[in-house]
DNA sequence: CCAAAAGTGTTTCACTTACACCCATGA
DNA sequence: TCATGGGTGTAAGTGAAACACTTTTGG
């Protein structure tokens, strides 16, 4: 005990970036909320708050969602953490930020606790933000376009079944430049991660696409083979 | 200040994976103290402590492995953040880990501050260690063999001048395979990144080899024309 | 029948891989 | 002169990129 109780301590906060994507749109999307109290009350900021003792970074990150917009069940990972001094106006605040990928049609996030508000915005044109949260929105943009290119968490942001296009759309989006349809559909199927449906997405006014579905499974046997995700 | 002051603080430390490359040995190292006070004293850890008001982690990373063991202007960047409760017998205690590259010859590590010893242990079979550092060893094994295959990190494991046999033992210890002779040296200087020196390695009982020097700005060039790192 | 997106193969080129011998040097 | 690592080129195969038309469906 003794050590530990001479030494300063700082306060620690838990943020999330959540990423939603809008496949009408085509755009990318950031869950932000705007703040009800405190410094840069008013602001849009990310959704995030203290961490409780004997809880774990990424858990209050999810606690935190969770009270402040209702998204429950949410796939988190931990991004980095800033602690640069002066980032807070309140004094020594270290936070730890994680990165989160919701499907955005599954869950209306709705403001409570100490949000005033919560909306999606446009995660490439955020509107002015709280403390650092824009330096922190930058990190996660680099890290998921990074990331998404050589592990398979796009997923995360479709439905479970969805078609290719769809897919397509995602890394369209996400790594802001245009694919070619058959390479990528070459590509994505030679993995034989995917499992494809016997239905078809209805109420198009065209020809209605497959489904596929991701296996875990599949892509966990594809793994052992020594293959690597890559697109 | 009020809202921080109500939320209970964690202790904060910095702790810091430090990896050495012995090119004779052809073994990778890593940095270990011998804890000279408190709990798991007498036992190998990782350099590292807490981190002072009004500093960031990383600094303090690289000031708590100056005082413990005088090394000095270290490559270091942000590993992951461990906060699992009970990770620590002292109570709630969050640590920044850091990464960092050392050449293992340019400074000779001495024991002080809250360190009984200091000294360079084979990173893939280590002594047991204090807390949880090895899991953060783990980690860092993990971030390096993925990170050095496309960042040019691995030059700071190397003196400035190098041959690219020693280049080429470095990928090969890190990645865990070994690598066909005549396809490393293409791939590595098609790059241009490199500048070929007029001078070779000395004292050697066989034909001397060509040196060559990481050259930054060559790199930066290289980047901008869309091209990317990768071995 | 028209609009809109789905679906489908082939060629070219670049890159990766596999592979073996002679050379220079110091002891 | 011998032991040791330095240095070099080519051929075959694999994967990436470029590219356009027909099909299906609902309105």
């Amino acid at each position: 005990m003794a050590l530990s109780e001479r030494h300063p301590r700082p306060a620690l906060t838990a943020d999330c970036v959540v990423f939603g994507l809008d496949l009408e749109a085509e755009a990318l999307k950031v869950l932000l909320v705007r703040r009800a109290r405190g410094p840069f009350r008013g602001a849009w900021a990310l959704p995030g708050g203290f961490v409780a003792p004997g809880e774990c970074p990424q858990a209050a990150a999810a606690r935190e969602l969770e009270e402040e917009t209702g998204l429950r069940d949410v796939f988190l990972e931990q991004l980095y953490t800033f602690g640069e001094p002066g980032r807070d106006p309140r004094g020594w605040v270290v936070s730890v930020a994680s990165l989160a990928l919701v499907r955005l049609d599954a869950q209306q996030p709705v403001a409570c606790s100490d949000a005033r508000a919560v909306a999606w915005q446009d995660a490439y044109a955020p509107p002015p933000l709280a403390f650092d949260h824009g330096r922190i929105l930058d990190t996660a943009l680099k890290r998921l376009r990074g990331k998404i290119r050589y592990q398979p968490i796009g997923f995360r942001l479709l439905p479970p079944k969805f078609t290719l296009s769809q897919l397509q759309t995602l890394y369209e989006v996400i790594l802001r430049r245009r694919l070619d349809k058959r390479n990528f559909r070459k590509k994505i199927l030679s993995m034989g991660i995917l499992e494809e449906l016997d239905e078809t997405e209805r109420r198009v006014a065209h020809r209605a696409a497959r489904l596929y579905r991701f296996d875990p499974a599949r892509y966990e046997a594809f793994c052992e083979q020594g293959a690597a995700f890559s697109l």
